[in-house]
This record gives structure tokens, C-alpha cells and sequence, in this order.
DNA sequence: AGTAATAGACTGACCAGTCGGTTTATTATT
DNA sequence: AATAATAAACCGACTGGTCAGTCTATTACT
């Protein structure tokens, strides 16, 4: 047994929390392990006892993220509705998801600029979009067979609707006064889901 | 009068090269001003000469590269031919760009990255997009005007057609060996034009 | 002679990670 | 019930190395 009581998840979310926004207002290299000292309210000790290196901590917070986000995600594919439907659900919901993920997006730069040389953030990323590929693959898929959708290479076509989900919240990153996320979102794919449809 | 014959421009280009190749290999941050003085085969002297700190030397690369991008783009205009013919003229010119640059995209993680930080590589980046959307616009008011497409906001469109010329470009880096960017791109904004030119 | 250009040793701020030590809750022993 | 023993959790001063930018000296050309 333990001679003291277990807060290890605590401190863990509490150094992770901490973390964030201390990344979101400085970034990855512009952020300091003190800053994070700082605003956890631990100590230096502490934050080495519970994460090795400030790659660890980055790491942490990617799974984080990334957990949450494909765990909703899997939930439309339960529903019993339509592709196209599925489809308008993933908007919906990636719409509702976005206005959450906002103040994390700049971190998100980082996160890609650091993947270049860090292996284990870029498997951490390409697992993320991998799991994005396979939810969308068979939704299309399902569209194809049910004459929804014109024939296509459906992994063409997931990485097409994945291509549009990215860059719209990277255009959204530069120009936050001149798009609305909400009504862009909801545009760009109204515009691909007729491409999809096809002519008759 | 320069009492030496006048080599700046010459310099220039030599420490923008050096810097771009050093870049490419370590990112902006992991890359030391001693690699790039190293690369360029000249000295830290001659480098503070022409640049005056590592972030003016970004600038330099960030203007060099958005340049060439548009003054092609900028061409198409010209073309007497239909909104979707110009469209298609975009996207295979695209694709050629794109190889010319493909060892320059990690760097792009980094000029994002280092953009939510630095005001001037805000301001760049920006104006190249602005640039992009400026050329694509027309277009597509065009292509509603002569009733090739479907009406919509001619604006939000652009927008659209440039996530995902970005969004794309960001999945074949992490997806090289499934994504063949042409084909993806191609079909990609096969598909964004059948949205374009809707249903009769 | 005068100036643009180049060289490279040097400085000083910065910061990830370490390490010896301290505290605290729990269990074992008297 | 008091005390000792134990191990997890925590603290923060310090180190060692890095690197952007500076400065003085020198070169090469007109």
C-alpha cells in the first residue's frame, strides 16, 4: 500500500491544464518550464516527478485532445441515418467541437512545426487524422452503395472532406474578423456534398 | 559610388538560400545562425551585414517563395477562357508549384508557428492568402455571372477552394505514401467544382 | 586614403533539466 | 496510543550548455 494517497491523475490534469494555456500564450518554444511551474502553483520537482521532459508534456496534452475528440466522432457512425445525413451530423458536431478547440488552435501550429523532428509527436498526429480517415471512409462508402453518392475512390473522398475540415479552421486562423466559422464550415461542405451527390 | 563592384544582391540571395536549405533540415528554431553562416560559406559578420536578425532573414524567405507563387497565379487572369477552365488551369498549375516546393512545406509549419508569435510573419502570411483569395474571387463572379455555376457568395467559395488547396497539402505530409498529391488534388477539386456548377 | 565588406572571438541572457534535501500520509512496531 | 519506519510527493537553488547578436580588427577594392 501506498504511504500516501493517490493523486497522481490529479496533479497529471492539473500540470496538463496548466500547460495549455501556458502554450496557448506563449507556444511550445516561447513557453518556459517555470512558466508552467508558475501557473500549476507546483514546484519544479514536481512537474519532473510526473512528466520526464517538456516533449512529455506536449505529448500529454496531444492525447488529450485527441482522445476526446475521435471518441464523438465514433458516435455518428451509431446513428442510423442516411451518408448524407451522417455527413450534415460530422458538420454539425465538428462545428460545435471547433468553437471549443478555438484558443487551442495556435497551438496546433505548433504542434505540426514540432512533428517535422519529433517522431513521436508526428505518430501522435498521424494517428489522429489515420482515425479522422477511417470514421469518413465508410460513410462514403455506404453513400456509394446506396446510390447517395456518384461512384468514387472513397479514401479519395475522406481525405478531400479531411483536406476541407483543416484548411477552413487554418483560412478561420488568419482571418477571424472576415470568415464565420460557423457559416463557412457549413458552406464549404454543403458545396463538396453536392460534388459528391453528383449530377443525375 | 560603391568603391567595391556591388555584390548585395548576390549576398542576399546566397544567405536566403543557405538559410532556406538550413531551415528545411532543422526548422526555424532548431536552426543556428552559426549553421546558416556555415552553409552559406560566408561569415557571422557578412550575415548581420545584409540581414539584421534571424527573423529578417524569415521575412526575406517568405517573401521570396510568395512572390513566384503569385506572379504565376496572377496569369491565369489573363487567359481569355471559361471560369471553369481557368479553375482547372489553377489546379494543374498548382500541382506543378507544389513539386517545385514539397521540401519547403515543412517550413511552412514553422512560418505558421511562428506567425501567432511575430506580427511581421502574421502581416506576410496574410497577404499572400489575401493575394490567393483576390485572384480566386473573380473567377468564380464570373463563372455565376456567365451561369457555368451555381449562384453562391462568390467570397465564402474562395474560401473553400483555398482550404482545400492547403488542407490538402497538409495531409500529404503526413501521408505521403498513401496520397499521391496530384490525383488527390485533382479529384479534390474535381469534386469542389461539381459543387460549383451544381445540379441543372 | 577611404569605405564597403568580411572575419570570427566573445558576451550575456536564457532555460531545460538535476539533485540534495524536506514534507506528509500511511503502516508497522512497541 | 505513541513512536518509528517507509516511500511517495514535493521543493527550489543551481548547473551546464546553448546561441543570438556584438564588436574590434582586417581585407579588398576604387
Amino acid at each position: 500500500m501506498s504511504p500516501r494517497p493517490n493523486v497522481s491523475e490529479e496533479r497529471k490534469n492539473q500540470i496538463l491544464a496548466a500547460a495549455t494555456r501556458v502554450f496557448t500564450m506563449h507556444g511550445f518554444t516561447g513557453a518556459r518550464m517555470d512558466d508552467i511551474v508558475e501557473e500549476s502553483g507546483l514546484s519544479k520537482g514536481a512537474l519532473y516527478w510526473y512528466f520526464d521532459s517538456k516533449d512529455a508534456i506536449i505529448i500529454g496534452i496531444l492525447d488529450q485532445i485527441f482522445d476526446s475528440e475521435t471518441t464523438q466522432l465514433r458516435e455518428i457512425l451509431e446513428a442510423e441515418d442516411s451518408a448524407t445525413k451522417k455527413i450534415e451530423l460530422f458538420v454539425e458536431m465538428s462545428i460545435k467541437d471547433l468553437e471549443k478547440m478555438k484558443p487551442l488552435m495556435p497551438i496546433f501550429f505548433d504542434f505540426w512545426s514540432l512533428s517535422v523532428r519529433n517522431p513521436n509527436i508526428k505518430q501522435a498526429i498521424k494517428r489522429y487524422y489515420q482515425n479522422f480517415l477511417d470514421l469518413l471512409t465508410p460513410i462514403i462508402e455506404e453513400g456509394i452503395e446506396s446510390g447517395e453518392f456518384s461512384p468514387m475512390d472513397p479514401a479519395e473522398a475522406a481525405v478531400a472532406l479531411g483536406s476541407l475540415y483543416e484548411g477552413t479552421i487554418l483560412f478561420y486562423i488568419y482571418f477571424p474578423e472576415i470568415i464565420d466559422l460557423k457559416t463557412q464550415f457549413r458552406s464549404n461542405f454543403k458545396l463538396t456534398l453536392e460534388g459528391l451527390i453528383g449530377k443525375p
